[in-house]
DNA sequence: CTTGAAGCTCTAGTTGCTAGAGCATGTATC
DNA sequence: GATACATGCTCTAGCAACTAGAGCTTCAAG
């Protein structure tokens, strides 16, 4: 059995943040010691490792949460699972598509900087004024 | 003069948003109507221009808040701009690299999914089994 | 048997907004 | 002038996904 603290180590989460998980229902409720301290097997340590691998796949939590419910029924067809997944990788497509429009803007933006005084800065210059951007659009 | 909902309009900034910024600080307090209600004018919608076209190259309030004090100071050099401005672009760079590596590991479990069962599913099954990432450290 | 680390609960803060309640004001029409 | 309706006001609370802190208890080592 592993203290709350011994988990966090194993799988890699902050201690706080494995209570914070308790608490909004993604892990169950620990058992708790003689002293009322939380006691982990090695279920929840799988179950654990589960969540921190998705949510740094960028899952957020209520994906993960369905996924975790998936996860528990072997025996039915995984096209939901896969759809969680096709969902999060257009996700974050869109979002590295995103980030790439602002990479190439910063980099004129910084490349076109004459250091010399705020009045004549690119950066600022470009930031107040939209026309002077490749691509007007990158709202949203 | 601009009502609020004018100037909304005008910059593509929600309404709450302008109410929000204002209370934080980042813009001025408006001057009112007799009937208590935001009075702005053309100095105040070019701010507001400039916050929105930095939020939406991704740069954080605080940052928008120094870039406009920097603004301000027509005459100081842009050391600091540029050096703002590059912040956010490595801070850019970094999370596309990130994501790039999120998206190769959610397209290797996608293609890898037979479409049987939850208990044959690559998707669940990497997520429960870090070895069966490319990247070991995805994390952070 | 004492000390210090690790555990507990609870509340509040973070970022950047967004939504709603419950009012007051402004404008267009009749 | 009355009425309707949009727009405005303030204030509080909520979102994700934690993080930090106060103030207390329990556990393990020496």
């Amino acid at each position: 059995m592993l203290t709350i603290g011994k988990l966090s180590q194993a799988a890699g989460v902050k201690v706080p943040t494995i209570r914070y998980y308790e608490q909004i229902g993604l892990l169950p409720e620990a058992d708790r010691s003689s002293g009322n301290q939380r006691l982990y097997g090695q279920k929840t340590l799988e179950r654990l490792c589960f969540v921190r691998h998705a949510r740094d796949l960028g899952f957020p939590l209520d994906a993960i949460r369905e996924l975790l419910r998936l996860a528990d029924q072997p025996d039915m067809p995984c096209a939901s699972a896969d759809e969680i997944a096709r969902r999060q990788l257009i996700a974050v497509k869109e979002r590295i598509q995103r980030l790439q429009a602002l990479q190439t803007e910063l980099q004129r933006m910084v490349a076109q900087c004459a250091h010399g005084t705020i009045s004549d800065c690119r950066v600022i210059d470009v930031l107040g004024n939209h026309d002077l951007c490749l691509h007007a659009d990158h709202g949203h």
